[in-house]
DNA sequence: TCTGGGGTCCTAGGACCC
DNA sequence: TCTGGGGTCCTAGGACCC
């Protein structure tokens, strides 16, 4: 028996439920994000297969994406209904017995013993696709790295096993960016030190990484790039360090007192998720988003850890008085911060 | 005709203490 | 007297992911 880690991956998730509750759509570009006006200020959240087809994909602006494709079908995103099927996925996941670390809506590690893990990876599809007609694709591994990267090639539907053995087989000539945590900021500083694949990352000179990226993120990167990872797949509840909402105005903001009250709604939601999760938070955090595009949070810790509306409130507003640019408010944004889980 | 929303983790720099 | 060095905590920002 040898130890295997399998990551189940749902096929386009969220377009896949809109499908499945409006079959009529089944063959059609659809599109999810926003409120499902293309007009409006807001991103792709999913994108059918069809609509990728036009070149429409997650995190393009809807704006653009009717451009693209003015005959795809705009739908608003629907978190409530993604959160119900997830719940029945993950239900009939469990249901097989094996340690499960969810890890979003359509994402889990499953941990198995097994000498033929591919048999178990079918048993998956299957369970799930009775329980929810949804198709998803299974990635095997001897880590969650492997394991993860593995479905990328196994979609759709199918099952890829990844690992030591080929790693360098599969990904040794891929851009660094192809690996799981190394995003396209990550990769630049890479190729400016000489650094543009796998096999080179996994090959290069640790200090001078780690004399770059910093001695924890240095080594895990050419570790990463070596197929070298976690095995661990937890099973213990998932406990939020933070919860957070924000809003992006249509029209920016600029009357000063407007952005208060918009801050004082957005803490009385954060509060209404801060008791649904019977935990007090001990930090209030505010982000504002300033007209183009420039970021900037601040925050202030609860004098006394605390679940209190009127608490939560008052940190924010303290926390809003530490901006002193006054240009226009395209997002403000509240995140209630938990205490450090404690072993 | 720009660039969502909800998260996590790491780093750098300043404050503060001995 | 013109300034050390280490350790820790806190904050803001960066980067990444779904």
């Amino acid at each position: 028996m040898t130890a295997w880690v399998l990551h189940v991956d749902l096929d386009q998730f969220i377009a896949a439920v809109e499908v499945l509750r409006r079959p009529e759509l089944r063959g059609l570009p659809v599109v999810v994000g926003g409120d499902g006006d293309p007009a409006k200020r807001g991103v792709v959240a999913t994108a059918s297969y069809e609509a990728r087809a036009f070149g429409v994909h997650s995190g393009l602006p809807l704006r653009t994406a009717v451009r693209r494709c003015p005959d795809c079908v705009f739908l608003p995103a629907d978190r409530t209904a993604y959160e119900a099927v997830s719940e029945e996925v993950m239900t009939a996941l469990r249901s097989l017995g094996a340690v499960t670390e969810v890890m979003g809506w359509d994402e889990a590690f499953v941990a198995v013993d097994s000498d033929d893990p591919e048999s178990f990876a079918r048993q998956i599809q299957q369970r799930i696709k009775i329980a929810t007609q949804l198709d998803c694709t299974v990635g095997i591994g001897e880590n969650r790295l492997q394991a993860k990267l593995a479905t990328g090639f196994g979609k759709p539907a199918g099952i890829y096993r990844l690992t030591s053995q080929s790693w360098f087989d599969v990904l040794g000539g891929q851009p660094t960016s192809a690996l799981w945590g190394i995003g396209a900021k990550t990769a630049g500083k890479l190729a400016e030190l000489g650094i543009m694949t796998v096999s080179q990352l996994a090959t290069a000179d640790v200090r001078a990484v780690a004399a770059r990226f910093g001695p924890t993120t240095g080594p895990w990167l050419v570790l990463t790039a070596r197929g070298i990872a976690s095995d661990e797949v937890s099973g213990e509840p998932y406990l939020p360090r933070s919860r957070s909402r924000e809003v992006t105005f249509q029209q920016d903001v600029t009357d000063w007192n407007q952005v208060r009250a918009e801050v004082l709604e957005i803490a009385g939601r954060v509060t209404a998720d801060v008791l649904a999760e019977q935990r007090p938070a001990v930090r209030i955090v505010v982000k504002v988003r300033y007209r183009p595009f420039f970021t900037s949070t601040h925050g202030v810790p609860l004098d006394q850890p605390s679940s209190e509306r009127s608490a939560i409130e008052r940190a924010a507003l303290a926390a809003l008085e530490k901006f002193t640019d006054r240009r226009p408010v395209r997002l403000l944004g509240v995140r209630a911060e938990f205490a450090g889980n404690e072993a």
